[in-house]
This record gives C-alpha cells, sequence and structure tokens, in this order.
DNA sequence: GTACATTTGTGTTACATAACATATTTTCAT
DNA sequence: ATGAAAATATGTTATGTAACACAAATGTAC
C-alpha cells in the first residue's frame, strides 16, 4: 500500500462514482481492479492498446509523447482524481502517448465493457467524460499556441503557472506541491533542460521564485503572471 | 443557397442523423436550423458563448486562435460532414478560438437542450461525439510536438500531407481539394508568410509540389513525407 | 568512504528562423 | 482602364535558442 494518505477506493472518485444509480454503483464495484503504481514507474506506453478505463485516484502523473530524436514531450500533467489513458479508449486506437507516475499513485480500472455500459445507463458518466474531453482539448490547444509562440521565459513562467493550477501549493501557500526534474520541467515548457535551469536561475535572481533543489516557491505571483502574459 | 452540389439537409450528417432512432429523427428534423455562410464570413468568435452544436454539412472551415501579438495559429482544418465548435459546447464555456469559412458552407445548428436530450436518448450518439473528441485531441496532441519539434521544412511538409488528409485530391490524384493563402499556410505551420512562401518555393525547385497560384499539386509524395519524417 | 552515475549549473558557439526591407504580381473597386 | 490595396516573392540582418563542452554538486551502490 502506497502510504499517501488516501484510501484506495473508487468511491472517493467522484466524477464517475457520485452521479451513478445505486444499482450501478454496485455494478462498478464488483467491475473493476485496483492498481498501485511506485514512483517513477510506467503506467502505459505509446502503442500499448487500452484495454478498459484509467481513473487516477491519487497521486501524480506525466503524460509524454516521444518527439523528433526521442526528446520528449509533456503534454499533460495529471492530478487526482482525473480520468487517464481515456483518448485512446474512446478513439478506439492505440496509446499515442506514454504515461508515467511521478509519485506513488492508485489507479482504477474499468473495463472497456463495464465503462461503456455505464455510459449508457447513466446520462451524467457520459456528460462527465465528454466535459473531461473538452477541457482537455482547450487545455491542449491553447498550449500549442503558448509553446510555439511564447519565448521561453514566458513558456516557463505559464508552466509554472499550470503547475500551481493542477497541484496547487503546500499549506504555506507559495510552495508548488509537485516535485519534479529540470529535465521534466524542460519537457513541459518546450526547452532544454540547460534553458530550463539557466531561466529557473534568471527567476530566481530576479526573485520571481525561491528555489531548493526541486522545490520551488513562487514568490512574485505577479510578476509570473506577468512574464506569462508577455511571452 | 450556395452552389456546393450538396443539397441542404441535415439528412446527409450522418454521425448525427444516421444513428438515430425514427422518433429521435423527426425531433432533431422540428429542432434544427440550417445556416448559410459565405467564403471567409466569421462563423463564431472567440469569446462567444457557443448557443448548440454545429454540424458542416458541406464546405471548409479554418478554426484559429489569436496568438503572441495578433499572430494567428489555425488549430483545426475541418471537411464536411463533421462537428464544428462543439469544445465550447461540451466544456461549458465560451469558444476559445474564432472559425471562418473558407469556402461557402452549409452549417445544421441544433439547439443545447435539443442536443443533449438526443445524447441521453441514444447511446451512439454519444460515443460518436466522444469519438471526435479523441480524435480531435489525438490530432491537436500530434501537432504540438510536431509544431515545436520540427523545422520549417518538415513542417510545413507535415501541413500539407494534413490537408490532404482532411480535403483529399481533385479528380487528378494529385491536386489537393482546397485553397488556401500562403497566410492561412504559414498560420497553420507555425511559420511567417514569408518562410511558408520561401519553403514552397524551395519545394516547387526540388519538384516535390508544383504550385500555381493557390492551386498546390504534390507530385512527389513519398518524399514529401520523408521530409516530413525527418523534421 | 570511495567510486560512479546522475542531476544541476554555466559559458560558448552555431544555426534556424523571425523581423525587416523592398520589389513584383495579382486582385478589386471605381 | 486605372489606381489602390492586397498577396506573393526574395534578399539581408538580427536574435533567440539549441547544441556542445565542461564543471560542480548530489545521489547511490558497493
Amino acid at each position: 500500500m502506497p502510504d499517501n494518505g488516501l484510501v484506495a477506493d473508487i468511491k472517493n472518485f467522484p466524477q464517475l462514482y457520485n452521479v451513478l444509480s445505486d444499482e450501478d454503483k454496485e455494478y462498478l464495484l464488483a467491475n473493476h481492479s485496483v492498481k498501485y503504481f511506485a514512483k517513477n514507474e510506467k503506467i502505459y506506453r505509446e502503442g500499448d492498446k487500452p484495454k478498459g478505463l484509467l481513473c487516477l485516484g491519487s497521486g501524480k502523473v506525466k503524460v509524454y509523447k516521444a518527439g523528433i530524436g526521442g526528446r520528449e514531450q509533456i503534454v499533460r500533467m495529471v492530478a487526482a482524481p482525473n480520468f487517464l489513458g481515456y483518448r485512446a479508449l474512446f478513439a478506439e486506437e492505440a496509446h499515442i502517448a506514454s504515461a508515467e507516475a511521478i509519485e506513488d499513485c492508485v489507479i482504477y480500472h474499468i473495463p472497456k465493457d463495464v465503462i461503456f455500459k455505464l455510459i449508457a445507463s447513466n446520462r451524467k458518466v457520459c456528460k462527465n467524460i465528454l466535459k473531461s474531453f473538452a477541457v482537455e482539448l482547450g487545455f491542449t490547444r491553447y498550449r500549442t499556441v503558448s509553446l510555439t509562440q511564447k519565448h521561453i521565459r514566458g513558456r516557463l513562467a505559464e508552466s509554472l503557472l499550470f503547475l500551481r493550477d493542477i497541484y496547487g501549493f503546500k499549506d504555506d501557500n507559495i510552495t508548488l506541491d509537485v516535485q519534479l526534474s529540470r529535465e521534466d520541467i524542460a519537457n513541459f515548457s518546450n526547452m532544454t533542460t540547460s534553458n530550463a535551469i539557466r531561466t529557473l536561475s534568471t527567476f530566481v535572481n530576479e526573485k520571481v521564485i525561491a528555489v531548493d533543489g526541486r522545490t520551488i516557491k513562487i514568490v512574485d505571483e505577479p510578476k509570473l503572471e506577468r512574464i506569462s502574459k508577455l511571452g
């Protein structure tokens, strides 16, 4: 059992469980499995065929694609609770990205036919999945524009703000509640690791952020927003 | 009436009409409207609230976002028949992109409550929309990686191949069945207009394509694929 | 505790591409 | 037809960032 404080129970996955009828709840409880993934463990790989719907119950996950020359691009950072790897399932294709735990994770696996039955019997399930898609497509399109058009400083600032939006702060309201390597930060911001390190240093010098190892504090949020906006 | 040879009838929109029960078909026929858009006419704008589901019955549409300094980025090229502007509807947000007809278009408009009723009463409608989302999210993620990582030649080659995939060839099996300005090609390929023009010229010199005004012929398809792959 | 691998940090160089300038051609309104 | 505006074409320069090289710090295995 991972020691992340959360009970490994699909009842804690509101997007799905909370909208079901009592009958469907029973059906779901009897027809899903719980899986644990350790930090750095791969959850699925590009090319794998999805066998069902994954729900991230607790932990954090990065979803990334191999680009030109093996350079990896992180296309999604996932916080719990959230659907995972569902694009390939509903497109009826193989996965076009890989997913890796960046913290110990609990994942609920719902077989393909089970989730399709639930979608058919419950309109809210369908609506929630549609909404997840719609929100994620919006995010992805937004990112396409900013990753291609913003300069390094703007891209990095934006990425830090996204990490804040996705994972939030620790109790001090300033420390990002996620630990990433410089390489991950670079792959999320479409830049080389060198440039991510260099630009983080610049931000520290400008007192926009504070860095201690992999711990990042956002010291001057308005300024970071400004850097992100300006591009 | 636009002279595009297609009958303006939602019965010709298979993703939706073909999967409905007789009862739902009647309901849909009685509860939708048909709209015509001339070439270059805006269909919706960033910030508009969607009032229903749009279905592109005939014609061609570009969907684009305003980027840094007003620089526009085409995020989707749409061929008929296809859903349009549905992301904002299901995300329950305003449009984050604009849509413009690049040819005369026929568009069916289905009010919000009508489409949600159809989704609730028919599992195939839901499945088709989920699939549209899944496919488009896949496309968008793929694009994010190639637009950020490929070099100019690779990006342009890939864009031309996407136009082939989306709109196909004319009867000669070589001429792309879509007419775009150099600026649109640039905005679809994430480069300046100058560089789009320059690189198209290079491709012509290398006998990969042939250009006559806005008409583009793909002369050496394998070579174009190679340029796209290499990046 | 030492050796080794990995991650982080910094300076330098090379290069792709945006920005700019300008010319030419096409389109369109009158 | 004619002038104005828009689109297309091409050369030059400036600049941001990747690539490379290397050093220091940190983590890990034995």
